[in-house]
This record gives C-alpha cells, sequence and structure tokens, in this order.
DNA sequence: AAACATCTGTTGTTTTTACAACGAAAAGGA
DNA sequence: TCCTTTTCGTTGTAAAAACAACAGATGTTT
C-alpha cells in the first residue's frame, strides 16, 4: 500500500493527514483494494452503494444508458479521485451510473460507516477524514451549482454573460483570463463551439466586452 | 425556543434526533436566533460563512446580480430548511449569492466548527447531527447532478427524453407519473413552454412515447 | 524552416426554439 | 350549475442555435 503514498497525498479526501496516521487509518477503516481489467464493470447502476471507492491507478468511466440504450459517458475518474461518495452518503438511493473500467485499474474501497461513524478514542485524523468528506461534497456541490446557473439561461448569450460575470466576479476585477479554450467553454456551456465564438464576437462588437485568446474584459455599457 | 419543535422535527438537519436531546444540542452548540424585517439582507455576497443557518418562519431569497446589475433569483428558503451550508462547509469560499429577508424572517444560526468538531464525549446525536449533513450535501448534490444531466443535452427533445428516461428507470418501468405540470416541467428543464408541449406531442406522433396529464409510457422503439 | 496539428473565427444553410396569442379542456369555487 | 382560473395544446413568426465546411492564425515537432 505504501506504493501508492503520492496518490494519497494529491487525494482530497487525505488532505492534512499524515503518511504514518494514513497507513494507520486504512487498517482501521478495514480498506479493501480490487484489480479490473479494461472493459470490466466495477458496479451496475442500480446498486446500493455501502462503500466510497478511490481510484489508484489507471481510470474510470460513469455512464448512463437510456431507455432506448444510448450511452453518455458523465465524467471520468482519475487517480485519487472518487467515485459513488455520493451515494454512499445517501443509503437509501441507488446508484445513478455504471462504473466500468477504461483501462487496467486499481480501487481502493472504503466503508462508509466506518467514515461516518467515529472511532471510540485517540482517532484524531478520523475527525479530519470527516471534514475532507464533507469539503468533497460541499465543492462538488459549488462546481455544479455554478455550472447549472449557466446553462440554465436560454440562449447562448445568456449562457456566455452568466459565465464571464461570475468569472469576473471571481476575480474580482472587469479583466480575468478563464481556464477554458473555446472548444472546452462550449463544452462546459452546453452549446456549439461555432456558434458560440459567433456570438462571443456579436458581443465583442457590440461593445459589451474585448477579450484576446483566453483574457477577457466585461465593459459597463448601459442595457436596454 | 420551544415552539419551534414542529419546524425541527421537519428539518433534515435534525431528523432522527429527540426534542430533548435536540434542546439540549441547540445550547451545547450555542445556537443563535436573529430576526429579520422583510427587505433586510442578512448576508451579502462574496461574505465568508462560518456558521450554517436556519430559517425558523418567514422566507429568504437567495439571488445573484451579474456585473450589469441584472438580478436573479436562485432559491427560496423556507422554514426548517438550511442556507449558506454548502459555503460554511467550505469555509475558503465565498458565498456566491445574496441573502435577502422575502418577509419578516426568524432565523437560527449554528456554528460550522461546532457541528463539525466532535465534542469529547457522550454526544451521540452530534454524531447524528454530522450524518445529517453529510446527508443534505449529498442529496442536493443527487438532486443537482440529475437536473444537470438532463439541461445539459442541446435540444428540448433530448431534454425529455433524458428527464422521461430517468423517471421510467426510477420507476423501474416504462409507464410513470411525473411530479411537474408542464409550465414546471418547462421550468426545470430551461425550456420554453409551449415549446416543449410541440416537442411532447411531435414525440407522441412519432410513437416513442404516450402520455396522458402527468402519466407517461416509453415505448420500445428502433433508434435509426 | 518546413510540416503538421490545433485553435479560432467566419459564413451559409437547416433545424430548432422562443415568443406571443389563442381556444379548448380541465379543475376548482361560489 | 355557472363562472373563473388554470392548464394544455396549437399555430405562425421571428430569432437563435446547430451543423458543416472552410480559412487564417497559432503553436509544436522534427
Amino acid at each position: 500500500m505504501k506504493k501508492y503514498l503520492p496518490i494519497f497525498r494529491k487525494a482530497s479526501l487525505f488532505q492534512g493527514i499524515r503518511d504514518v496516521d494514513l497507513t494507520a487509518m486504512l487498517q482501521c477503516l478495514s480498506a479493501k483494494q480490487s484489480t479490473y481489467q479494461k472493459g470490466q464493470v466495477l458496479v451496475q447502476k442500480g446498486t446500493m452503494m455501502s462503500s466510497v471507492g478511490m481510484v489508484l491507478s489507471g481510470a474510470l468511466h460513469l455512464f448512463n444508458d437510456d431507455f432506448w440504450g444510448n450511452r453518455t459517458i458523465l465524467a471520468q475518474v482519475e487517480p485519487g479521485e472518487l467515485f459513488g461518495e455520493t451515494y454512499a452518503c445517501i443509503q437509501t438511493e441507488p446508484l445513478h451510473v455504471t462504473v466500468q473500467a477504461a483501462e487496467a485499474t486499481e480501487v481502493l474501497y472504503l466503508d462508509i460507516r466506518k467514515i461516518m461513524t467515529l472511532c471510540t478514542a485517540a482517532c484524531t485524523f478520523h475527525a479530519r477524514l470527516l471534514q475532507n468528506l464533507i469539503f468533497v461534497l460541499a465543492q462538488k456541490n459549488v462546481l455544479l451549482t455554478q455550472k447549472l446557473e449557466h446553462t440554465s439561461k436560454r440562449t447562448t448569450r445568456d449562457k456566455l454573460l452568466s459565465y464571464l460575470s461570475a468569472e469576473s466576479s471571481k476575480a474580482g476585477s472587469a479583466t480575468f483570463t478563464i481556464p477554458f479554450n473555446r472548444q472546452e467553454l462550449a463544452d462546459y456551456l452546453g452549446v456549439d463551439r461555432s456558434a458560440m465564438s459567433s456570438t462571443l464576437c456579436k458581443l465583442r462588437d457590440e461593445g459589451v466586452l474585448q477579450f484576446q485568446k483566453n483574457r477577457f474584459e466585461l465593459t459597463h455599457t448601459m442595457q436596454p
């Protein structure tokens, strides 16, 4: 297990927990490791999750097949990242996605009850683990809320303005850089790239904003 | 504080905690109560939240003003419900919304550090409180993820199919009822009601589904 | 420097949606 | 029962987006 320490140090769930405490804790939590071949299904949609999974090596795909069999890949899970944590925390709600190994993958499973149930004593790092879990959930929440706020606007124009306004607010300035290129931004906002590009230029021509590459500047113009 | 027990019994955060334990715990957490007039701003966007708020009576509005001053009301918080819990759990991220009293409102504030820090002993209900907090966060997560999965589809048609497919899956049957009327469904999916209505009828004419009022049935037809 | 790949803006066409306005059906209340 | 309100489908029009295809710009590799 020691060879995974570099992964653990990066993992959000284990932040602030020292290596020595970590190895002790993993035993205390009776963590279990599994290996999967490429293409193998780890967990089927509809399963009740009683544990959180952490990818140690390789990668996972989360996907969903709709009523007519059309498959949508929803996320890729990389080393240090978790999967199933939300549903493990709820316990009554079955997993809404299927988890499949995108390549040969090693996974560490942590029993959610052992995480949530505070061991009797001396386990200061266990408290930290719980705080980290809460932090992970809350952070995901923020990301989802923000994305939803932008994508829920009806037009590409409004989605762009909502996103750029939020980035400006985050930067605390009318000038800021965004972490996406055009294609990534379009995917994030759920719109077509070329249509977005032309909308962006239309906004520039109207004097609402300026940009060069990933650097944007919003300008104060009166809205009609 | 006793007069709020009916509210507390319904509140997700206090589920599974008995009245006697609750009153004891609220003291232990040094909960603080505040009263606000209609229109008064409780918390400004950008504030760091160090506590969770619970509405005791009245109602709150969460809103966001963009760079150009356009206001969007994002949610209404009713008695028993929380606000700021996500940002309180993160601690490093400032609140992304402004909180305003929609009417005369009473609010109970709970220090997040006292919730997260396990008191030394005998506090079995404190553990339950933590589990409830995690549950609240996780459940919100599920709701956001689902909505995002539907709204991220490009066309109204795909949004509908994604949503109905998920409802069918949840019901475990091709026949099911949905908890929305047309206008609510359109709002949920972020589309125009009348356009959605016509799309829905087009799908019916194509033989993809059938419906009467809120009762739907998906039919297995080969996709091209 | 040359060759290649990627990123971005542009344009034109087709499809889809938003919007507005209306009437019928259903639900609810007096 | 009659009246009112809400809900839902329908239609036509204008606006917007998706899509496809391309060219210039930028960046990278050899």
